[in-house]
DNA sequence: CTGAAAGCGCTTACAG
DNA sequence: CTGAAAGCGCTTACAG
């Protein structure tokens, strides 16, 4: 990149040098960099075939038209989830005339190190943090850098004090459970996600919850350890079937997971739902296709993404922010991979 | 924005300012924003409580340490498609300092004009076009913002003159097609995408390549314009069964729309592959997932993220491209989708 | 550890 | 339509 900077010659590409090329000064340059009309056209002509020639880039940003980014931060892109949190995100950033800058840190210290001296080159204007787990140093730092925070689906107990922005897990996790109980399901099993993530833990207490309220004693036997991907459901849901006595229905707190469970059923010639019911979390989009179309909690993700990005729009334009905790409501979708108890 | 940049008592938030505030030089406070450690622990303390109070922010970028953007730009960010190519770009732009600015222009003149005022503010390093289709008057002025350019899966001919990166379509085509064929299959239907992307073209030519070479005529009833989603996976696929002869085999040149002719298939009570083989192409992650885990052809979409981020920082960097055209290899993996003719 | 000085790349009135 | 001048916010040696 700075090598892209120097022309052949090794001099630096500046206004001032494309100006003494074409023999003109160094306003006239700027004024045809910005494209501005009060200039003669074979001056611009000249001025223009010299600025690709030595391909000329704007060396400093001014002030007025900044930058204007929005920072989007996943701990990891691998998932159809995160493309939804990026649609909402980038549809209210675009719309506002910023631009969406996304980054995975796959929870490597390096990698977030390095993120957030880029952060800083980039002089963004916001951050969006997806169920971060920055280590606290960096906690400081990015508090220094005096940007306005907006948390997605906040990992732990708010160490940043921004603004957070969640779904309600503890009521779909409750919702999703009473509908297998109403469906006259006694044994449970539930799958669930990473434990260090608040999200899990809310819906595996929503599930507690509703088994309780229904007058079920809550076996600890029936609540498998998950990663929210495929293969944790996978893992999971044979552990669950191999039980001396296995449930009649698998609440799987992600989507991924579910379609993971139902995998692992069908191996063991297991039909959902004719014998096992499985109920997912999340109503990523392609889970009406899959077969059968999976009952599920819906999350709003894109809604949460754009409210993420007003929020921090609203923030660094010095508004004030309604609530430091906004948690959007949560939808029981059901469909074809839940039935009564046979 | 603008108002950000000042203080209560309408003054401009400059390091000169604060440096007047705190009593001590610009350079002090310079200093200080840029975390140098020759500051004295007293004074660092009082200009960090100044900076923080009157929420300084940085308001030019300095050459050497330039914003490092790249841009990718899709025209819609609805699918799990996406996300891939949003990885390999990731992981090779966040390697080398670079950000990722993700943007979606739905196609829209509007959109695409906001688009590029925005790219041009931020002063982008490089732009990836995924499937563009931009007007020409854009590539006009695309090309006048003299950033360096690759298109991602091009949608029609090079208008752009800019390097483009695919996959081995025709060749994917033709593989699946052959599939179905070697499996005794001699109905096949073909469910296309968009017409005018290059892309559907090139895996309907594969299709009929290899049809014509097993000597079969190709029927043109058996082959239904689709979408490359799902809705239109699943309406194809309902005409095609309700065809005077359907066909024993569907390939669908997307895996979305492998689901929803899936989905189809299955409400008809037609079961897959015992009754119907279907193929799909992409290799999305989820599909391994799906029942039955769908025999498709693999398109390394995060290995074209990947070499796409690498040609635009490689013509950043002045360097030579080592070809306009690249295409990477597909691959036929088969799993439970597709069965000898019964 | 700190500041006065010089300098950077760029832009904005202002005058012609 | 153009340039000389002044100015912007910031940084870098350099001297103490």
């Amino acid at each position: 990149m700075t090598e892209q900077v120097r022309a052949a010659g090794g001099r630096k590409v500046t206004i001032t040098a494309i100006a003494a090329a074409a023999g003109v000064s160094v306003p006239t340059v700027s004024r045809v960099v910005n494209g501005r009309s009060d200039v003669a056209p074979e001056t611009r002509a000249k001025v223009e075939d010299l600025l690709r020639q030595h391909g000329y880039r704007r060396r400093t940003t001014v002030p007025g038209d900044r930058a204007a980014l929005l920072d989007l931060v996943f701990n990891d892109l691998d998932s159809p989830w995160a493309v939804e949190i990026i649609r909402g995100v980038e549809e209210v950033a675009h719309a506002a005339g910023f631009g969406t800058v996304v980054s995975a840190i796959h929870g490597r210290a390096g990698s977030a190190r390095q993120w957030m001296k880029n952060l800083r080159d980039r002089a963004s204007d916001g951050v969006i943090l997806v169920t971060s787990v920055l280590e606290p140093v960096l906690h400081e730092e990015l508090r220094r850098l005096n940007v306005p925070i907006v948390v997605v689906d906040p990992a732990g107990s708010a160490a940043l004090d921004a603004p957070t922005i969640g779904a309600t897990n503890w009521a779909g996790g409750m919702a999703a459970t009473e509908h297998l109980l109403g469906l006259g399901h006694r044994r449970i099993g539930f799958i669930a996600g990473p434990p260090r993530l608040l999200c899990s833990r809310a819906r595996l207490d929503g599930y507690r919850a509703a088994v309780e309220a229904a007058g079920v004693a809550v076996d600890d036997e029936l609540v498998m350890q998950g990663d929210f991907y495929h293969e944790g459901g996978f893992t999971a849901c044979g552990r669950l079937m191999d039980l001396a006595e296995p449930p009649t229905a698998i609440f799987a707190s992600s989507d991924q997971m579910a379609l993971g469970a139902i995998e692992a059923l069908r191996r063991r010639g297991l039909r959902v739902p004719e014998d096992v019911s499985v109920v997912g979390f999340d109503d990523l989009p392609e889970v009406r296709w899959c077969a059968p179309p999976l009952t599920t909690v819906r999350q709003p993700l894109v809604e949460m993404g754009k409210l993420a990005a007003r929020t921090v729009l609203r923030q660094a334009r010095g508004e004030e922010i309604d609530s430091p905790r906004l948690e959007l409501a949560t939808e029981l979708v059901v469909r074809a991979s839940t039935a009564a108890r046979g």
